[in-house]
DNA sequence: GGCCGTTATATCTTTGTTTATATAACGCAA
DNA sequence: TTGCGTTATATAAACAAAGATATAACGGCC
């Protein structure tokens, strides 16, 4: 039967850890990245914002955006400029079903990464 | 209800897809390109021959290997010079073990995904 | 008109990653 | 002794990714 994995290793603490995303013709369409960024677009209004909070660049938040966009059969971000607050950035119903999607995907995942942890041990 | 992700996304087939390993004091150990290069390493007896097998340089493969070795607990690859052919690398029997410990996560993986993708269609 | 914060874009710089190249040591065989 | 293929390592070059900076346009508001 061999050992166990914890004696394989030097430090005998492990965990089975993974990613997951959806991708349509072979290239990722939704990732953990581009969701919480969507979150943070959600919560403060702006792509600027959100970027902020996540420690990105305004470059990078809005090329994700504007990738997710070109994917998506209707937009999931729409944008707007001027105006009192300056402008800013909504979410549409799709992007809203998307994250729902998403957040169920990741927590089946993470039921299957501890359990799967725990198999090993 | 909603839309299906088919209807979100403007190529319609899709997948669920992501990538699995083990990792122990938060940084990864075992991921999926450790463990191809492996199996190769394991056919070929050579750490060279493999790194062309993958189309990686030696000099990636020979840094993972070191980085495998280095966190594991005993030597996952024993390498030796000189000698008939030059010299080669041969696995360890944890080693093997682990690969098979992959083997067996991969597939459950696969099923996971499996079942995740059509549940979402 | 001038101010504001945002989107959108281009350009340049920096940083990091990967690859290429070179060299030495090893041990067996001819 | 020379040749061979491999491991092991350093250095330089090429490439890719990320970040910094600058600029324009937008539209409400004062």
């Amino acid at each position: 039967m061999g050992k166990k994995i914890s004696e394989l290793l030097k430090k005998g603490d492990f965990k089975v850890n993974g990613s997951l995303w959806i991708e349509g013709d072979g290239q990722r369409f939704f990732g953990p990245g581009p969701v919480e960024l969507l979150e943070y677009i959600d919560q403060t209004g702006s792509i600027n914002q959100a970027a902020k909070k996540m420690g990105m660049s305004y470059k990078k938040a809005w090329e994700l955006i504007n990738n997710l966009n070109a994917m998506a059969a209707q937009p999931l971000v729409t944008t707007s400029t001027g105006g009192e607050k300056g402008g800013g950035s909504i979410l549409s119903k799709e992007a809203k079903q998307m994250i729902a999607y998403h957040r169920q995907l990741r927590e089946r995942f993470r039921i299957f990464l501890e359990r799967e942890t725990a198999r090993l041990k």
